[in-house]
DNA sequence: AGTTTGAGTGTACGTTCGTACACCGAAAAC
DNA sequence: GTTTTCGGTGTACGAACGTACACTCAAACT
């Protein structure tokens, strides 16, 4: 039952970092106060200075967690796709399922992406970016594009990126409702396929 | 140099619409106070009340306001192309054009839509679904779609308008910054093509 | 064993917040 | 000319905010 030092810090920490994740799905990092993060976990509000410098700080090891869930998400997507040619369907299956299961992480980045302070906004768009250039050098391993200039793999990404992060916005917006749900699924199936069909038709012309 | 009392109530409401929309430039509107909008107005308080009940009210105005500037810019658009073969081009040189002019309006809506109140962040998706609605109408006149049916014409005005909408945030994140605009506008406009591309020949398989 | 370290406490401050209430004075209504 | 309406004022309150400072006490170090 003893517990070290080092456990009992990293266990606040953890609190602290899942107090804040919950008190974001309802509002934004801008409007969280150190009170309400301390009320919550259960500690007192100068406690917190022992963690995170500031709420903006707590904001950017947010950052840091949150994408660790989404790179885990790219790493389903190319396990699960040995070329086979329904790559899109199982892509979006992943998608929906790491949303449902990370919803908090999905919305937090989507929420601070445009509200966030300016260095937790600036840190988001970096790892998308990131994240899009990785997307970039997966494309070009696919039969097809061998044709394509790594610029247009890029700006390629870039699109499939901006369509499966506004799917998810899409599906972090309507909860409880299947329905719905599904038919925005169906709409980013679609949508896929329509830029795939632009993709598999580029550069025969031109 | 008398004045009427409404149009006096009608300066002060416009000046608290402007304070707020100026302030939320750097901020949320779930981080704004109203006691921030009253100083910057130069009016006491309570004197709040007489325009708006709440912050959220304030708002919902904003947002109304908001898509008088985004319709405008659908309008140009309907305006300009006459069916010629550049209207990538000169949609997304209309667009550019009006998220420089429009500029606060644009931030606020890309901020609120994903951070704001949540009567706000309705009210703004409605518009933007409506948005789509009045793209898949516009698109239907287009030659090449007759064959299309409409649930696919709206799920690519649905894509059309995620890509731009992602590209006036990217320009947003990017002031005073001409080489990564420019940037940011060509790799719109390949986009398009691209999804152009997909278009032109969606529906000629399957 | 004695000392140091550091996560968490408790109090206390000045500031900002939303809002209640009584009030003012000029335009509008009569 | 008198009364009413109403946008704006001024004061006043309790609550929540960030943070400074002095404290405790058990783990960690020597």
């Amino acid at each position: 039952m003893t517990e070290t030092r080092g456990e009992r810090k990293e266990r606040t920490r953890r609190a602290i970092l899942d107090a804040a994740l919950a008190l974001c799905e309802e509002s934004s990092l801008v409007a969280l106060s150190l009170r309400q993060v301390a009320k919550e976990v259960g500690i007192v509000p100068t406690a917190f200075y022992r963690h995170f410098d500031s709420i903006e700080a707590l904001g950017l090891a947010l950052v840091d967690e949150s994408f660790v869930s989404l790179r885990a998400m790219l790493l389903d997507v190319r396990r699960s796709n040995p070329g086979f040619d329904d790559t899109i369907d199982s892509s979006i299956g992943i998608l929906v399922e790491h949303v449902h299961r990370q919803r908090a992480h999905f919305q937090f980045i989507a929420r601070e992406r445009a509200a966030g302070p300016a260095q937790v906004r600036e840190a988001i768009n970096r790892e998308i970016s990131l994240f899009e250039h990785e997307l970039a050098t997966d494309l070009a391993r696919l039969p097809g594009t061998v044709t394509w200039s790594s610029e247009d793999l890029r700006i390629l990404s870039g699109l499939i990126v901006t369509a499966m992060v506004a799917t998810a916005e899409a599906i972090l917006r309507s909860p409880g409702r299947p329905d719905v749900e599904k038919q925005i699924v169906e709409d980013a199936r679609v949508q896929l396929r329509m830029v795939l069909v632009g993709a598999l038709n580029w550069r025969s012309r031109t």
